[in-house]
DNA sequence: CGTCCAGGTCTAC
DNA sequence: GGTAGACCTGGACGC
């Protein structure tokens, strides 16, 4: 994925089922709508539908935020976002939100970028037309990709640490069949029973659990690590700020107080 | 050079 | 149920 600010677009590279990944790019069109590019030869009507399903499911464009914004309007803190922030970028598959918080515990932001963009680039599906080298116009790889690769690899190539192993077994348990995580998206699970799931998996403890539970729109609980700790604290003019202060500060916002946390520390990205 | 730590988790008490 | 120690890696920092 590549977002180019400027411009204002954004670029990822979409799996298909049954056929080859295709590249996109989203962007403003002249009337301020969005407008989807499709890189290469023009898709058919079947892999169109399938390419805006997946736009809409990664732009969370089906999300009704509406409850969120009725909270927020009436905090000072927050009327801000009720003009339209709040949908968090995701991943196409949960798989890939999963790999994806993996590789962001315990490390720096930058040896998280290393290790997805060397997953991608080495075991990533090209998109038609897409450079044979390099990470650009490739879809995160499948789990029957990642399975498939050696111990040696998350440790050579990927250089992911002691994580290789959560990766290669979590990608095994999925592309045996063994474990479905998209069957984490149905909404009709109880959010006990998901993050129940999700802190049985290898590598994935309470951050990584509340993180994956906010990229599958459950915002009940703050992401709290070491980035979001230290910068609330900071905003708040203090040298540090417990949980449960956390907790309770953003705690009017019931099912939604985990986005509004997430707002508020990343403010000034906006 | 060694130590510390970054968007934590696991195991063993 | 709660808490030390170990754990890969690489960049930042102090000496």
């Amino acid at each position: 994925m590549r977002v180019d600010a400027d411009a204002g677009t954004l670029e990822l590279t979409l799996p298909l089922r049954g056929g080859r990944p295709r590249t996109v790019t989203i962007g403003p069109d002249r009337r301020g709508r969005a407008r989807v590019v499709v890189a290469g030869s023009p898709p058919g009507r079947r892999q169109a539908e399938a390419l805006l399903e997946g736009v809409r499911h990664v732009l969370r464009l089906d999300e009704d935020l509406s409850p969120f914004y009725a909270l927020a309007a009436a905090d000072p803190e927050l009327a801000w976002a009720t003009t339209g922030a709040g949908r968090m970028l995701r991943s196409p598959t949960v798989f890939e939100d999963v790999v994806k918080t993996i590789c962001t515990t315990n490390c720096s932001w930058a040896a998280t970028e290393r290790m997805v963009g060397a997953l991608v680039e080495h075991l990533g599906e090209r998109a038609p037309g897409a450079p044979a080298a390099g990470p650009a116009g490739r879809a995160f790889p499948a789990p029957a990709a990642m399975a498939a690769a050696g111990e040696g690899f998350y440790r050579e190539t990927v250089r992911a640490g002691y994580r290789g192993r959560y990766l290669h077994e979590l990608s095994q348990a999925v592309a045996s069949g063994a474990l479905d995580l998209e069957a984490l998206s149905d909404p009709g699970l109880p959010d006990g029973e998901v993050e129940a799931r999700l802190l049985a998996l290898p590598g994935v403890g309470p951050y990584a659990t509340a993180h994956v539970m906010t990229m599958l729109g459950r915002y009940g609980k703050p992401v709290l690590d070491s980035w979001t700790r230290p910068t609330y604290a900071r905003l708040t003019g203090r040298k540090t700020v417990s949980d449960a202060a956390i907790a309770r500060r953003f705690r009017r916002y019931g099912p939604w107080a985990g986005l509004a946390f997430w707002l508020t520390v990343t403010r000034d990205w906006a």
